[in-house]
DNA sequence: CGGTATCCAAGCGGATACTG
DNA sequence: CAGTATCCGCTTGGATACCG
């Protein structure tokens, strides 16, 4: 088991909220669990650039700090569900706003960009 | 220069927010801009355990989104500012709710302790 | 005081192959 | 289908010294 050596700092809130949702592919795991995808293939065709590998992981330690919750069904082929436990859902407003924020952002930027090709450029 | 060898994927809107929002201490030093610390030393103060490089780097990127802007007074010994732009002012709800929802986790976390040394663990 | 150059450790995450 | 083991590249950021 591997040890981290440079001991986190949590003397805000801040900190607490980047160590839980701070990975590449957490925030996006809770707002599509919350959309209704449950299973790993799902989550996993609905995010090809995020390797098998670190989509585990990453859900892996959302379970370990009580953000999701994990069903195993017993059956052959295996089948395992992830649900958003109360704490995941008290944190569905701050993806949003994540998400939110984010695309507006993106198409202001777009605008940027065509109003340049247009030559209308203004500082 | 250093150039980026992986391609950055923005495909949702929460890929533009960690990217923007995602550095160690980028929330907490828009968060201490807000609050009325302007000067690169005063917000060095408030985060003792951020070296300067990191700091005078996050404010660089910070700055290159447009979320601030930096003011350099002409004087000796040097004096500058940052303050939150537009677009900064509009991460505030953002900064805010990581604040609150980390300081609330971390205070359900420490009454878990203090339940288990009373002896009241309940699953 | 503010910023940068240099160096380097640490850790995150990508690719692949394998197990049950 | 779900998960893990292994390997390793890339990026982040910590430490320090130095310049204007």
């Amino acid at each position: 088991m591997y040890e981290k050596k440079i001991p986190k700092d949590f003397s805000c809130g801040i900190s607490i909220t980047l160590e839980i949702m701070g990975g590449k592919w957490k925030p996006c795991l809770i707002d599509s669990i919350n959309k209704g995808m449950h299973r790993p293939s799902e989550l996993a065709k609905h995010h090809p650039n995020a390797s098998k590998r670190v989509l585990s992981l990453q859900l892996k330690e959302l379970e370990a700090y009580g953000v999701i919750r994990k069903v195993i069904h017993p059956v052959l082929p295996p089948k395992v569900e992830y649900f958003l436990t109360e704490v995941g859902e008290s944190l569905l407003p701050l993806v949003d706003m994540m998400e939110n924020w984010g695309s507006e952002f993106m198409s202001e930027f777009n605008n940027r960009q065509e109003n340049i090709h247009v030559g209308v450029t203004k500082m």
